[in-house]
DNA sequence: ATGGCAGTAAAATACTGA
């Protein structure tokens, strides 16, 4: 039994109490942070940690940040492209923090903050693209890569055998940014072909799923106005005028494994929510 | 087409987000 969930709460600093309330209502074993914008050394631990949480983060100054919360400790943490691509092969792409995996209970955890690309057309719409490319290649590699037990020199040899010959499991979770099918936004005509919904980005996503990777929220729920994004502007969120771009994509047995996938738009409902609100997986 | 709203950095507005 195992709960992961995704957020991006739109600076942790201003949403502590809010984090904190909702862990402590929400027993999940793992809650993956998204635009904590702060660096690491100002990252309010102090109430997690009471709450007995291990903290994983990768942060900046006003822009950006991920972070990973988790109950048990994890193992093989690394933040960025280059801890896996090297350093040669992600030019100035981790100068943004975006990026931070690890490992709990044989499941890597790949927490990301995809780029939101502004405009379509535009030198932020660019990066998203090439980013996006670079996730690939990203994720394909840490599918390559040979389990951890294939690492522990005390691992028998049929151990070994077998998680060099099994596919990882995989849980990629965060804002991606991209609403992947009309379904996901309260108006796509409205929004055809502009940014989160363009057909380079959708085609870029795509392609990174091609590796083998699945969409849990929708092996439950087929039908459309489930979001995890609403607009500050306008009244968006009493409209129900959403996207749905904070996900979780699995490898194929995690997907077999999952028994639910759900948005919580509870905290979208409090005084200076974020715009975001979280959504759940369970195995 | 533009702006609406919110957070940060910094001290008024500019930048960014989605």
């Amino acid at each position: 039994m195992m709960k992961i969930a995704t957020w991006n709460v739109n600076s942790i600093r201003s949403r502590l109490e809010q984090v904190v309330q909702w862990l402590q209502e929400n027993s999940v074993d793992v809650l993956c942070l998204q635009e904590t914008k702060v660096v690491d050394a100002d990252f309010p631990r102090s109430l997690f940690e009471q709450l007995g949480y291990h903290l994983y983060i990768s942060g900046q100054k006003s822009y950006n940040g991920v972070a990973i919360i988790s109950r048990s400790p994890l193992a093989d943490v690394s933040t960025g492209f280059a801890p896996v691509l090297g350093d040669n092969n992600i030019g100035e792409l981790d100068e943004q923090k975006r990026v931070i995996t690890g490992v709990l209970d044989g499941i890597r955890i790949v927490n990301l903050y995809v780029p939101n690309g502004a405009a379509v057309d535009s030198e932020k719409y660019y990066y998203k693209l090439r980013w996006l490319k670079v996730l690939r290649d990203y994720l394909q590699t840490l599918l390559q890569q040979p389990a951890e037990v294939a690492l522990n020199p005390k691992a028998s040899s049929a151990a070994v055998q077998s998680a060099i010959q099994n596919p990882k499991s995989l849980c990629v979770c965060g804002d991606f940014n991209i609403a992947l099918e009309d379904r996901d936004i309260h108006d796509p005509a409205a929004f055809k072909g502009r940014i989160m919904a363009s057909e380079a980005e959708r085609q870029a996503l795509r392609l990174v799923l091609e590796l083998g990777l699945a969409d849990a929220f929708r092996k439950f729920t087929a039908e459309g106005g489930h979001y995890s994004w609403w607009d500050y502007r306008t009244g968006a969120f009493r409209g129900n005028r959403g996207w749905r771009i904070d996900h979780h994509y699995l490898t194929p047995d995690l997907y077999e494994r999952a028994i639910s996938c759900k948005i919580d738009s509870a905290p979208r409902k409090l005084p200076k929510p974020s715009d975001h609100t979280p959504v759940i997986v369970e195995f």
